[in-house]
DNA sequence: TTGTACGCGTTATCAT
DNA sequence: ATGATAACGCGTACAA
């Protein structure tokens, strides 16, 4: 059995293709007693508008694509989801394309969405510095700064907020030697992360030394004889500064390993608090990210730009961040 | 400027539309020259193929739509992820819904989903049995026991292998009380493992009893009191099986505010192996997903189904799952 | 207020 | 081997 069209319902309502448009789409003008009936029709015979029909009429698919990195990511899958909320109720259907932080995938991906005609693009971060082929399909970068800053619209939490004040805080609760722990690549989030860690050294007048401060490392397996030999070269450290929670909880697992206790011994800041905060003993202080309010200025931002064709202001938004204070940054 | 189609590819290279789609999808028969001077033209103006006009002609969209009711709980966001890998390398776009376990936004994606032509639908997890109101699009079931069984594919790990063996390794690590810890709603997959769960004491002897057995709860803030009230009603608990590693979490988390000591008082076993379990301390032991698997599989289902136009042979699959032995489970 | 007719970009059928 | 053309379902300009 074929599916019901708007030719359909313009048989069985005894009017024509036209009127039942304008009664769907709630535009033109029409008599109360047709567009009753044609909604009768449509309600009877469980009538659904054919979706590729109206994209290719309207050079528009009513949906937005978004490029992330790793959906099993913490962060990533909240901001996703809250975005993916919010489009949801204005009609927008969201493709979901995860890159793999693969710059091939990516392109793949970005023409797929140019194919299917998405009406907008997302971008989440990722580690290369992002160059948007089309300038005719309107994209607002989230956590990764896009090459032409000033074309664009750049939404971010405030990373060097964040760094700046957990570190400080480690710094007020007693440390003297705070170092950070971060990957190996360079996100441009990482980079400020790294600078407000640092100013926040400077400010209370640590001098920074790349050999005793910085430990770059991913989720090896080596990483506790890594850690080992950085505690060794400089046995000052007294605490860490984890570029994010699953960096942290692997510096506690490998902490403890040392025979070392947290905070006694080693005091110690994640980033994202990820639910991993809130279950490991100690329970580990970290800076909170704000994903309600970035999804709902992405979305915003990106519906505004979609149905102006144009971008109404450019700006670099950056949203605060809230350092959360736990156990593993404490005293006692 | 407007976008290249297929007529101005076939005016640049002076040949008609049908030679152009000929070459397009490679069908029919054209010259080796012709098709050079076509593949050139498309390459030298960047043509991609317009979704929507191809998705029109042949009634079909090129996408699929997931429901799943939590992107950010590890399981689904996992299988999610290597489902979208998988059916990206077949040309897939992947509409991915979020739920919320909310039956009316279900019902919304679905109808959008239909509307969009989705080729074939997923649906993943959920609380509620699940009706699926139409019988012209291919669907597969993860985890979710749908309501005619006998008539869909329906694919989930053993949730009652998993719930066996852990609850006897429990039992022959010295338990002689394994209570279960499990949440209020009842999912297929929970009610599975219940009854691995039961089925594992019953082996062993050990009679089960709701009042000193099972500790029903949620996240909410007062589980510590549960959990203690839980304890003095029934002193001789000595370990529980959480129905998944989040749970586990607040276990850990909860026995500790208690004084009580893990794996020493209480062993714990866990269900998902999330990275939870890597690296809370004491390490979690944990009943591991073949994701991997789970999603290959529901992938060449369903992509058998829609090509195929009807499913080959309705089946239930049961994918092994493992128990992954850590600290918290151990002796000493 | 309502109807007619065209075009969106593509594939497929039937000629040539 | 290639071309002309109908059809997919919808929105809308124009006519009535």
């Amino acid at each position: 059995m074929k599916k019901t069209s708007i030719k359909d319902i313009a048989k069985l309502s005894g009017v024509s293709i036209a009127t039942v448009s304008r009664v769907i789409n709630n535009n033109g003008r029409f008599s109360e007693e047709t567009r009753k009936k044609i909604l009768d029709v449509i309600e009877e015979t469980g009538y659904q508008m054919n979706f590729s029909a109206k994209s290719l009429r309207m050079n528009k698919s009513f949906s937005v694509g978004i490029l992330v990195p790793d959906i099993s990511n913490y962060f990533f899958s909240d901001v996703v989801q809250k975005i993916e909320e919010e489009l949801f109720e204005l009609g927008y259907s969201t493709i979901i394309c995860n890159t793999g932080r693969n710059i091939e995938k990516e392109t793949a991906y970005l023409n797929m969405l140019r194919s299917k005609l998405v009406d907008g693009i997302i971008v989440i971060s990722g580690v290369d510095e992002f160059v948007f082929h089309y300038d005719d399909i309107p994209y607002i970068c989230i956590d990764r700064e896009p090459l032409k800053k000033e074309k664009t619209i750049f939404i971010s939490s405030n990373h060097y907020q964040g760094a700046f004040e957990a570190t400080e805080s480690l710094i007020n609760n007693g440390c003297k030697h705070p170092a950070i722990l971060m990957y190996d690549r360079q996100s441009s989030s990482a980079k400020e992360r790294f600078k407000g860690y640092k100013d926040a050294l400077k400010k209370n007048n640590i001098s920074y030394n790349e050999s005793s401060h910085l430990l770059l490392s991913g989720l090896e397996e080596n990483f506790t004889e890594n850690l080992q030999a950085f505690l060794e070269r400089t046995d000052q450290v007294d605490s860490f500064f984890a570029v994010n929670d699953t960096l942290a909880m692997k510096l506690f697992s490998s902490l403890k390993e040392l025979g070392e206790k947290i905070p006694e011994d080693f005091k110690i800041i994640g980033f994202d608090d990820s639910p991993l905060a809130h279950y490991s003993s100690p329970t580990l202080s970290s800076v909170k990210q704000n994903t309600d309010k970035i999804a709902q200025l992405t979305v915003k931002n990106l519906i505004d730009f979609i149905s102006s064709g144009k971008i109404i202001n450019y700006q670099t938004i950056l949203v605060p961040v809230e350092l959360v204070v736990r156990n593993s940054s404490l005293n006692n």
